[in-house]
DNA sequence: ATTATCTATAGATCTATAGATAATGC
DNA sequence: ATTATCTATAGATCTATAGATAATGC
């Protein structure tokens, strides 16, 4: 029953609960259940991590770094400007393959209690800005030489989010309806990661 | 402290209800909560719904309706292909304006319990198919004439509610980060949604 | 008489903590 | 001795119902 039994119960209990919290939100997800799901008792999970609170915002900085990360990580390759946008738009998408829930649940969470996005030195940090200034500069070498239209990176980003994560989020819907297989569905996901860059890059054009 | 001082105590606790539900999900909703806002005790939520899950899916199938309606609305204007299709994008976007929490909420509740979604007919009724039948018949008549890339039907309604709802998914993210006005915020709204009728026509183009 | 509203409460949670016991490190 | 784990429990919920009272329709 215990995900990991013995060794490192700190470490079983923080995974549990990322996939717990992951799959069904802060406010449903007990420590309890928690607790089952290792295979220890109730108190332990409020040992290591005191309230329910700090072992949630523990794994929601975790999770939030690694969903603006993947969309922002800044490339070193010198690439013509078209394959290296394709390059970050199919890595973006593949960073949330891996953990398909998480949009649903970054939304989710920001919008049931946005205090919790104020505490999180990461979003405001350097790193999104010193990204962002980047993908601008490149963007603006594009619009002057015309091959680009006028645009900001903001919109760019949000274009790229937008489509990236909606076969995601509509998972759930997508699989009751259509009663589609899970390797149709990958297949599925796979053309629109295509259909993707596709739409982005036409978009750009002037 | 009532939202309906007497009068019409059903309808009273349907919309407090629907508002509380919209706003923080099922779970995270009790009918005490309903009740206070109503100015109601709580046993009175229950006599008129019998159970909070009852309760919930009046309200889930009305607004499941709401939402999809206002994608897969039919017209029957006579105009030209992109006209309509441009209106249709301008009015699925303002439909989610009037109802900004409405996606959020959407693809939660799904995600949540996929076995709500079963019990809806609106879903696999005969309004969506037909909608969606007649709008790959404009599609088709587009690509046989050279001015639309290949592509169904299924693609052009994801891409259409991927660009639409993220706005809406991402505003309290954006205005807990940018500190922006809701003036302000209304402006981002519809620059973005001329951005996303361009960017659709745009990726259509053979 | 019937329907609407209220008070009270049973029975299930759930979080957090106090205090007992078992395991480990020196 | 210190740290990890457990048992037990207080105090807050929350849903659903039973049964009392008030309001309304004939």
């Amino acid at each position: 029953m215990s995900i990991s039994a013995g060794q490192n119960m700190e470490k079983a209990i923080l995974e549990a609960a990322t996939k717990l919290f992951l799959e069904k939100g802060f406010k449903a997800t007990s420590t309890t259940e928690i607790a089952k799901v290792v295979g220890c008792n109730q108190a332990l999970v409020h040992y290591y991590y005191r309230t329910k609170d700090r072992l949630f915002d523990a794994i929601f900085e975790k999770k939030i770094g690694s969903f603006i990360g993947s969309l922002l990580k800044i490339s070193h390759e010198d690439l013509p400007f078209e394959e290296k946008l394709t390059k970050r738009i199919e890595s973006h998408f593949d960073a949330i393959k891996e953990d398909p829930k998480l949009p649903l649940f970054f939304f989710n969470e920001i919008s049931a209690n946005p205090k919790r996005l104020e505490n999180l030195k990461f979003i405001l940090g350097d790193l999104p800005r010193l990204a962002l200034g980047q993908i601008q500069k490149e963007l603006d070498i594009e619009i002057e030489k015309g091959t680009v239209r006028q645009m900001t990176v903001y919109d760019l980003m949000m274009t790229i989010v937008s489509l990236n994560i909606i076969v995601f989020l509509a998972e759930p819907m997508f699989k009751t309806i259509t009663k589609i297989s899970d390797e149709q569905f990958k297949q599925l996901q796979e053309r629109r990661k295509q259909e993707n860059v596709h739409i982005i890059l036409k978009s750009l054009k002037p």
